[in-house]
DNA sequence: GAGGCAATGCCTCATTTGGGGTAGTTGGGA
DNA sequence: TCCCAACTACCCCAAATGAGGCATTGCCTC
């Protein structure tokens, strides 16, 4: 029984709560510590216990799951959250993540796919659905080419190092006035007027 | 014929690449377009074809597959890259999902696995091997709490902004002398000392 | 050959910024 | 009760910054 998989579940709709449960305990291996229909009563007690896996839907009553992850990782580093939600939209997906959660699913999932899910993040793995994996690389990709010649480029990363004037002209062996003038010209084609502002740019877009 | 999914080698090892390959047209529905043994090659052929899906790997000699796939996905945009590799350590492959590659999987990924990494990128999925999609999303999580207080923290995300002394203290009611001093503080806590630094540090590592 | 762009260098001027202080109030924790 | 952190406000001053110009040298394209 050491290799018994235990699992807490989170999920104000009844009939999917009791459904999931019954799915998790009818399986050999797998065992619905604790059901929870809303968030609080779930951070006020998960910290005591210490499930492998916890299925925390997202919509619900209160607090939201999102906000519960957030509250239990800290005391609970080694329980992987997988999400559960009806919808993929960026933002949502994006903040469970930096919540700390493991996997993302959506509600939609068939039961034999959560039971894979659950297993994969057992094994080190971050089950997600097609939608959301598709999302969270796109995420990385860069949005649109920069507009900066290689020069622009280079000293636009010595401002985002925090360097001044002087201290970069003196690295890339040219005068403080060009650096100046270079410095312009970025903030031009950039549309801002700010060392600030093209810093955020910088990290935010392209280079970094 | 039209559900036909055509599929692109690039891998300089012959044994795998052949194995490889012959496994894809073997499978029904899949039809192994081109080999190549180097990026070069393929960045120089593959723009004129179309395939569906591109298996690339990164360890290539000459250019690297990473690099053929920032050429190539420009040019190819309905093309799925998925890149093979060895390795999975963090910055290869960020790097290659930063280049515009849709899935990313270990090499000693079994062939039907591959096989089912190709669908899902057919149809809009994202795969990725265990190790990689936790990195992934590991990625996302927070690294540390900030250590600013509610205020500051307000007036650093006016300083992202690129708002000045004047306009933060508009914004929040008070005086430019406390909108600098909180802008010190802020500076010492972040052991910083201009702006660019601050606003980076906002950016990489909470708020934003 | 003309025109454009990138890279370089220079000037002036008003403003902003960062560093150094000091200090009152408030609310909460020891 | 006392102290501290947070928030507020003010002073001075030197340095950095942004905005406005102008000019030269290559290189590339039309």
């Amino acid at each position: 029984m050491n290799n018994m998989i235990y699992v807490a579940i989170v999920e104000d709709d009844t009939e999917i709560r009791e459904s999931l449960s019954m799915i998790i305990d009818s399986t050999p291996g797998y065992s619905c510590k604790q059901v929870f229909s809303n968030a609080e009563d779930a951070v006020a007690q998960l910290s005591q216990e210490d499930p492998d896996v916890v299925l925390m839907d997202i919509e619900l009553p209160g607090i939201s799951g999102i906000a519960a992850v957030s509250k239990l990782k800290p005391v609970l580093p080694d329980t992987d959250f997988i999400m559960l939600t009806v919808r993929d939209d960026d933002s949502t997906v994006f903040d469970a993540i930096c919540a700390g959660a493991t996997g993302y699913m959506l509600k939609n999932t068939p039961p034999n796919i959560l039971l894979q899910a659950i297993d994969e993040v057992q094994v080190g793995g971050s089950p997600m659905s097609r939608s959301i994996a598709r999302k969270v690389l796109a995420s990385f990709q860069k949005p649109e080419p920069n507009p900066l010649s290689e020069r622009e480029t280079e000293i636009l990363r010595h401002l985002c190092e925090g360097h001044n004037y002087r201290v970069i002209a003196d690295k890339l062996f040219v005068s403080g006035h060009t650096v100046r003038t270079h410095i312009k010209n970025i903030y031009q084609k950039l549309h801002v007027s700010s060392r600030a502002e093209a810093v955020r740019r910088a990290i935010e877009d392209r280079i970094v």
